[in-house]
RNA sequence: GGCCCCGUAGCUCAGGGGAUAGAGCGGCCGCCUCCUAAGCGGCAGGUCGAUGGUUCGAAUCCAUCCGGGGUCACCA
């Protein structure tokens, strides 16, 4: 049930009756009228702009306009008033017994409240972390790995089908280095010096891989030239590295649907075949590329190579994908797994990706629109970099130095619900400081106990109701006569939980998780204020002597609880039980 | 130099065509014989980076500029 949606109809529905009666002409466009809670409650619940939307195109006064669909919506039974004010606006107010049939409904559908059709089915593919399988994940990808997986949720709870995906790079020339490193941990493992040179990865964790390593080759490829070794150390150290990351991942509650592998395009004619969709199209060409404007590189040089014409579907320069010695660049496979994606059905794409790959957005919407026939949008989400803190110190990090923050340091010291919410607690755009010592404060400085508190109030009084013997299951609660519900502070608890519908389209349309976390915020804020109100005055407590009454007091508060509850699954955090 | 992101209260940030711009922290003043005070109420604090433009209406959209960050051809 939602309840802006369903006024928002009404609105339309009495914008047609005029058009029947002629006060509106026919065929105007009705998109651009809205139902929104205004700014100040003092206005109204809701406020429509139809008026002003609408009077330039229908060639009618606004304040005429206003005047007929007030005198139209008031004889809705749910509407108690409906007054033009201000430049045009339509304000409306509500009888209390609407925001109480929201209680209800919040009641009977329980965690499946403010679950919406708005995706109709689609099938949409989440491609996010993709961290390279050459090491553990480091804070550098927590939160594009929370992002990425309470994106999914969000848009799995609004009506979408998601599937999330993990591209593996193990193609390219960073897992070479990886075999490489891996054969001196096997050397060491027999009892043999290990010569980490220069370019190498130094990390301990390869020491097991060395073991490992050891235990199934013996001493057999000890002294033997790298061309024997390097394919098969290659697959073992991904697939070892990968075991590592998806126990990292796991630690964070992020468990992916679909692996893919860059290596799996490679000598399978995947990526020869993304080249010909896109050749056959006419945006395949040999060419020079200018030299970057304003600042030249100091070694550049003209060089002949395969380009894509990205240009021609909104890109600033084409692209190569091919070398001058006739291999694949690293934008070739990424190209041919965009075409995977397509060709596997999806309706739409979305890639999270750190900030540092700003520069490839361009090119790989080319590549997609290109390659979709414009059918399927790709959506870029860049992730801004975290800033480490402790003590209100910035915390370096340094893979030289060995001062190496693994997400599984963060998660075993912050633990997976503070990091998860923390994270989720900012626009993806936006830089984002995570500050150690502040995190582990527990304090109200941290707004996932803020949010868990108000919910382990909520529990708090249905414990408390039960030793009473009062029936508080939810198919008891969603039966209750809720009138004795009239309370504004009351009513304003039960206003927000209507807008939880109404946030989760606007979140998800947006594929912006960061509005879930801010209005949990807020509901609970509420909570907390109602739940103080009752300390002043005593009729506003959810326990109270008569068993009805405090029946009706209870529906609301676990209507919050419910709402908080099923918020806090979409960005993968338990709530709380109590806090003590 | 090109492109992308950011610039809102002392600090950290929401709001991204709508009415008098919000929250937390910090500061000041209050609230526990009462469902958990990890909470609540109040006060102080703003030329929404700047200038033009579009619009009935701009923090929000467009242009230019100024700050800060990222990125820029055989690395992924």
């Amino acid at each position: 049930m939602n309840l802006f949606a369903e006024i928002r109809a009404a609105v339309i529905g009495a914008l047609e009756e005029m058009q029947a009666a002629g006060a509106l002409p026919a065929g105007l466009a009705m998109e651009a009228v809205a139902v929104e809670p205004p700014r100040d409650p003092a206005h109204g619940d809701m406020a429509t702009n139809a008026a002003m939307v609408l009077a330039k195109p229908a060639g009618v006064n606004p304040r005429v306009l206003a005047d007929d669909l007030a005198a139209r919506l008031g004889r809705d039974r749910r509407i108690a008033l409906a007054e033009v004010a201000g430049p045009g606006f339509l304000n409306l107010r509500l009888v209390p017994g609407a925001w109480r049939e929201v209680v209800k409904a919040a009641l009977a559908k329980g965690p499946d409240f403010g679950r919406s059709a708005l995706g109709a089915g689609a099938r949409v593919n989440v491609e996010f972390v993709s961290a390279n399988p050459t090491g553990p994940m480091h804070v550098g990808h927590v939160r594009g790995a929370v992002f990425g997986d309470a994106l999914a949720a969000l848009l799995d709870f609004a009506g979408y089908a998601v599937t999330r995906e993990y591209y593996i790079n193990d193609g390219g020339a960073q897992v070479d280095v990886l075999a490489r490193s891996a054969y001196e941990r096997y050397r060491e493992a027999n009892g043999l010096e290990p010569e980490i040179r220069e370019g190498l990865y130094p990390g301990d964790y390869l020491i097991p891989v060395g073991e490992a390593l050891k235990a199934k080759y013996g001493t057999r490829l000890i002294d033997q030239p790298e061309a024997v070794w390097l394919a098969d150390l290659r697959a073992f150290a991904t697939e070892a590295m990968m075991a590592m990351i998806r126990a990292d991942l796991a630690l964070l509650n992020v468990h992916m649907d679909v692996f893919s592998s860059e290596k799996a395009l490679y000598g399978t004619g995947k990526i020869e075949a993304a080249i010909a969709a896109l050749r056959a199209q006419g945006l395949i060409y040999e060419g020079t590329l200018e030299p970057p404007k304003g600042k030249t590189p100091e070694d550049w040089e003209p060089r002949v190579q395969t380009l894509f014409r990205s240009t021609a579907h909104g890109d600033d320069q084409d692209r190569p994908v091919q070398k001058s010695d006739g291999s694949w660049t690293y934008f070739a496979p990424d190209i041919a797994y965009h075409y995977d994606k397509i060709q596997r059905g999806f309706d739409q794409l979305i890639d999270v990706l750190g900030a540092d790959h700003g520069g490839y957005v361009k090119r790989m919407k080319a590549a997609v629109s290109a390659l979709s026939g414009g059918r399927v949008p790709l959506d870029i989400k860049l992730i801004q970099l975290v800033k480490l803190w402790k003590n209100g110190e910035p915390f370096k990090m340094s893979k030289r130095a060995g001062t190496f923050v693994t997400l599984r340091d963060v998660v075993e010291q912050a633990g997976a619900d503070v990091t998860r919410f923390v994270m989720l607690t900012r626009k993806n755009d936006a830089a984002l400081d995570f500050d150690f010592a502040r995190v582990l404060e527990q304090s109200k400085d941290n707004p996932v106990f803020y949010v868990q508190y108000a919910h382990a109030r909520v529990r708090s009084v249905l414990r408390k109701a039960a030793e009473a013997g009062i029936e508080v299951t939810d198919a008891a609660l969603a039966g209750v006569d809720l009138s004795g519900l009239s309370h504004e502070a009351e009513l304003a608890l039960a206003k927000r939980i209507a807008e939880w519908p109404r946030l989760v389209e606007i979140a998800a349309r947006g594929h912006e998780p960061h509005r879930i976390a801010f209005y949990l915020y807020e509901l609970a804020s509420d909570l907390h204020s109602l739940w103080n109100r009752g300390n002043d005055e005593p009729s506003l407590r959810f326990l109270q002597a008569d068993a009805a009454t405090s029946q009706a007091k209870i529906a609301l508060a676990r209507a919050a609880g419910v709402v908080i509850s099923a918020g806090l699954a979409i960005l993968g955090v338990t709530p709380a039980e109590e806090m003590r």
